[in-house]
DNA sequence: TCGCTGATGTTATACTATAACAACAAGGTG
DNA sequence: CACCTTGTTGTTATAGTATAACATCAGCGA
């Protein structure tokens, strides 16, 4: 039952990563065929550019990356692209990082938990319903409607506690 | 029950906000002096300015209203001002607004959870173990050891969404 | 072909935050 | 009192994050 609710866990180091970017990207590829949505090839790319890791990502690292490519990149370049990628589910933005994350379920809309590892960076996704359902009870409570849930919970992975304990 | 975990609720227009204010100016001036801590007059003007509206306020307001007040400010007073305060709990940080607002209950360190209407800015600070408590175990069973919890919703409050309904 | 729409290019600027060093103030110790 | 230490604030400069505004281009349907 401990992974029921894990969209994507702390993925260790020697994973098969590549099999995560392609996923990623025939998932998104599907999705925005399925709704008539656009994936040009700057979205594609910064989109692949975000699942280089397991970890939060920030604009101006995916805007070099961009001109690591030959590509002419100015923010906005940027920033349209993952106020695409973000409206539509293929990635998460870390508030506490200002930084951006690949969505480990993008097919559909949820409210995600993050994990993020203050030694690795790493980042774990749970979509708990748990978790959103206790803090929507508290918030009808006091009447309020929410519209977006932010929970991002910074410590150390299990990895890292091992290594770096106490 | 439902006020229990309540730190600090959507306040009305016409409370007395006076006195909140002076409580959380008497507040801090008592737990600085229990806890040998400098609330010089420059951290007390910010706490203050903090304190103005129940809604959080950018470090660039900030150095706005202190330089109304015919002081001298840079960005590093400003930052340095909530540094402090934001050390001993007297102000939150709201991640997704680059936003401080005060806080509810500074005599203790606390998780806090906020809720901010999207339509009157005004905040909500609660402190519910409950949420505290899932978010904890379900970390927990990952091996996560956390270190600090963001948990901040956004919507609307119980009186916008009457005057703004649907 | 024309015109519409959405995507991208391009320039400029706004907003948020910190590094680094100087000056100063207060308290302790010789 | 002189001196030193520590913490706070002053000051300049710069780093980091994000958006406004307008130009251009590509694709598609009338």
């Amino acid at each position: 039952m401990s992974e029921k609710n894990v969209l994507s866990d702390f993925k260790p180091d020697g994973h098969n990563h590549e099999a995560c970017i392609d996923t990623a990207l025939a998932t998104a590829s599907t999705v925005c065929r399925e709704r008539g949505l656009r994936l040009t090839p700057l979205r594609q790319r910064v989109l692949e550019l975000v699942w280089q890791q397991h970890m939060p990502v920030g604009a101006y690292d995916l805007l070099d990356a961009l001109r690591s490519d030959g590509r002419r990149a100015d923010p906005p370049t940027v920033y349209r692209a993952l106020e695409f990628l973000l409206e539509n589910g293929f990635v998460h933005r870390i508030e506490s990082l200002n930084a951006y994350v690949g969505c480990g379920e993008p097919k559909h809309a949820h409210s995600a938990q993050f994990l993020i590892c203050g030694n690795c960076n790493r980042v774990a996704e749970l979509e708990d319903p748990a978790i959103s359902q206790i803090i929507s009870e508290k918030a009808d409570g006091l009447g309020f409607r929410i519209s977006q849930q932010t929970i991002e919970v910074t410590g150390l992975c299990g990895e890292c506690r091992e290594h770096a304990p106490a």
